[in-house]
DNA sequence: AATCGTACATGAATCGATTCAGATCTGATT
DNA sequence: AATCAGATCTGAATCGATTCATGTACGATT
């Protein structure tokens, strides 16, 4: 059996095409009669409205497009439920695309989001895609940047302040006691990781007693590279191990936390404080709880949506930033040392 | 200025619109001569196939919808990543949908993938929706269960054996000197944990030497439930101890290694044995690594996704049973006591 | 020269929802 | 009775890619 198209449902319903498209789309316009005879017919033919002749017809699109840099980073992941969720309330479906740092795959999903014709597009962006997402907006598709600050206001965008984020990890620091810091972080071609580095050299800057900071640097913002890190601390003379950590995402922080035992006894946070940035789900979970400048992950990815909402359905919309500040969330990584 | 259309193509090359989308769709029957024109018209005027239109007239969708249970989980993450990365080669996209646990919502996402005509649906049930999917199934939409074994043999399905992953595990334990073995896990409901708990006792019935095996409930797969459980077992006079601990999920695992901690002090492993399931990324990253029964999660999303396309490819196609068995990774977590 | 086969090109018809100009009806007003 | 406004309904035209019956051209075969 053919699926019952919107020509059956009028048949059924005695009415005419328009009338059903009416009571679908407007239903302002028509007699109550009508309304329930329509609904009583797609009731019982089981019809379903056909989401590409409703396209085609240069309606609305009921889908958006969401292209993710790194799939692997819970952060991330949190973000797209964020913005999965907010569609869901529009009754709007999220198309996801993971690149994975690839700059072909980032423009495979663009392509493809295009020839879609979504409503409009999220993206943590690799490359730099501004001609193709100017590209896109010159066809009706807008895009919204997440994660990513929009120098130059072309696009709108939501992101979190990590300068400030980073200077309040490092005064957290300070406040408890740690005199000698260690950023650990990298590469710093990541924009999130210089923006963080100088926010901790804020605070050391502001401080009125003497604190010591020095960089730790990693080949990637990994578990594996914070274990790394850890041993190498390890194998210094103990009196030049620093005694608190700013790690530049929670990933690295967990990382740290393992290479951090020494014969099932962990050095955080009585010997070495740390603390970490993202606030993810397992942070909370660690061994030894890890205290985090949390980013507001799925508000993050909320608002993006909303923005791209707005931005779609107003065509006088100016590009607009939205910037959230990051929260320190102190656990048991980074108590004071032991009375 | 509007989006250049086939016909806007066809007249730049100066050939019919048949012509172009024979170049589009079969090339064999096109001369070369014509397939350059075309082309070079394609580039030129920065054409993009519109997917809506396609798809009206009855070609097949480019979009297949994945709808998840638990977006929290990481499990569920990867399986995820190892769709859209298998779609990708597909130059197919994935409509990503999170139910929460909410039959509600289960059943919008399946509304909306049917109004978009995807070209299927992978799905990890909660409700019972087999109605549902039957439905979707009349319309030409074809469904896969992932992480769900179909008993009655009614639709494809992806999963992997819980009850040889329950036995795998507690043999580990007991080859491993393991003597007093509790199950963590719960709630019952759960196929999963039921499942993995048979397992358990089976291995300890077939054990040589005597073993013991107690049941610890939960009221659910969290890290905050594990950690709870660790803290009732420390309540115990220490002679009560388990001398290892099965649990049901990673993250109960993972709660109960940060509730075994006292005084900075992991009693895990020395102390106590604990293994978990899934294998998830954090398993690794854990203070003290984590042995676990590996889910080959990436695998499970490009099976199920293959398993999909093939079955909505070839109108034949019957119903497929995929079942994996998980793999033991034995971790620092499990090590023998100390000697 | 007539016939046939092959290769290739054409363009009208089609899919289903939406829109909108025009039709119809009802009741109120003059 | 004539006119009008408002409410409601109708159905043809439209979006763009695909398909397929039809047509054309040209070399090979008889």
């Amino acid at each position: 059996m053919a699926a019952a198209s919107i020509r059956d449902v009028a048949q059924h319903a005695g009415v005419s095409v328009g009338t059903v498209s009416n009571v679908l789309n407007r239903p302002g316009e028509v007699s109550a009669e009508s309304i329930t005879r329509v609904h009583r017919a797609i009731e019982e033919l089981g019809y379903v409205r056909n989401d590409a002749a409703r396209k085609l017809r240069g309606g609305v699109s009921t889908t958006v497009g969401f292209v993710v840099l790194d799939g692997q980073n819970p952060f991330f992941g949190d973000v797209v439920r964020g913005a999965e969720d907010e569609a869901s309330r529009h009754g709007i479906a999220v198309l996801y695309g993971n690149t994975d740092e690839d700059v072909a795959r980032e423009r495979m999903y663009l392509d493809l989001f295009e020839e879609q014709q979504v409503r409009g597009v999220l993206i943590s962006p690799y490359g730099d895609i501004h001609p193709r997402l100017e590209r896109l907006r010159a066809r009706g598709i807008h895009a919204v940047l997440v994660d990513r600050f929009s120098g130059d206001g072309r696009f709108s965008s939501v992101s979190v302040d990590s300068v400030e984020g980073g200077r309040m990890a490092v005064q957290h620091l300070i406040d408890t006691g740690r005199r000698r810091i260690a950023f650990v972080g990298g590469p710093f071609e990541i924009r999130q990781v210089t923006d963080r580095l100088a926010g901790a050299r804020v605070a050391v800057e502001n401080s009125d007693e003497p604190v010591d900071i020095e960089v730790i640097a990693t080949g990637a913002l990994t578990v594996a590279e914070g274990a790394a890190a850890g041993a190498r601390i390890l194998e210094r003379p103990r009196r030049d191990w620093p005694d608190a950590l700013f790690a530049a995402n929670d990933l690295l922080a967990l990382g740290l936390l393992q290479g951090l035992v020494v014969d099932g006894r962990m050095l955080v946070p009585h010997e070495i404080a740390l603390i970490g940035f993202d606030d993810i789900a397992f942070a909370a979970a660690a061994a030894v709880p890890l205290s985090s400048m949390r980013q507001p992950s799925g508000m993050i990815g909320r608002t993006a949506l909303r923005v791209l909402l707005e931005e779609t359905s107003d065509p006088d919309f100016i590009p607009r930033q939205t910037v959230f500040l990051p929260e320190l969330i102190v656990r048991a990584s980074t108590a004071p040392r032991r009375a």
